[in-house]
DNA sequence: ATATAATTGACTAAAATAGTCGGTTATTGC
DNA sequence: GCAATAACCGACTATTTTAGTCAATTATAT
């Protein structure tokens, strides 16, 4: 399991799926304008994410993407794995023969590590996160932009 | 937390000086012929790991590099956290004002996960690591390999 | 003195990340 | 049927990170 900031993207826009798809569809322009990512990076990490049976996709107009299943369903891990596809978890290829004929020193730390915060990943749903409080609100902020821009940020807010 | 190839190498490399560093100082050289990372490359990281007082340096003919203390006070967050060393975990900087004036949506999430993972690898010592058996047996190994050179590796060893 | 080995810095190659562009296909509403 | 919408697709580019090379300098043990 790698960790960077293409994961973190991808678990973005999908819990912007999961907290304005409720309803209708959601296009990934819509996506893009909330959560300032490239249009064009959302189409490819989504169609990952299709690939990978976490998104159904609608087309034509009043289309875009809806969450697969309910979001109780849909885990981090999931997310992560789906748009990393590094099978290669381990660096080594997982083959046990990395160091020529010899299992790499930290082959087996890896392995371990990799569960561990792949279970942990797989622990948390995008339903989960859309409970927390803070996301909410954020939510509730982003929504209402368009209508009144606020510079009045509290640091309490944050 | 980011988790990449870059941490591994780190982490094998003081692996292999808490491992081989007991009597005397292990040169890069040294690391660099039993784990197959460039010299050039370790000389990089090492230079991290000096300036994070990982590791301390003994110049000269017999000198190399030892672990700046206990292999149960060094731990593998420390090791990754000072190869990588960008400060800024969440990508947006934790100023908390990354989508102009707003937090982005998985700021939290993302500060949370970085401190889980960060706090399981925080619980995982050089010292830890050392007494797994399967560590040692591998570096076994690799000690033994310019004597007896095995190409009867069997599955069961892996 | 000499060999060893850290230390430094500049430079390069390859890969991953992030994004662009130009199209095509399916669908809806008029 | 037509136009607008929005997914879908592939090729292409820029930036950053990763990985590695090279050439020098400095300290030290013998």
């Amino acid at each position: 399991m790698r960790l960077t900031t293409k994961g973190r993207y991808a678990v973005t826009a999908m819990l912007d799926l999961a907290l304005h798809g409720t309803e209708r569809p959601v296009s990934l322009a819509d996506i893009s304008g909330r959560q300032s990512i490239s249009l064009s990076y959302l189409e490819q990490l989504f169609a990952k994410l299709r690939r990978n049976d976490l998104v159904s996709s609608v087309r034509g107009p009043g289309g875009g993407y809806r969450l697969s299943r309910g979001g109780h369903e849909i885990f981090v891990a999931q997310i992560i794995d789906a748009v990393n596809e590094t099978v290669d978890a381990t660096g080594c290829g997982g083959s046990s023969d990395c160091r020529q004929g010899e299992v790499c020193l930290t082959h087996h730390l890896w392995c371990d590590l990799s569960d561990q915060i792949h279970s942990f990943l797989s622990g948390i749903s995008l339903a989960h996160l859309v409970e927390r409080r803070e996301v909410q609100s954020i939510s509730a902020r982003q929504e209402a932009r368009s209508q009144q821009p606020d510079d009045t940020l509290s640091v309490a807010e944050v």
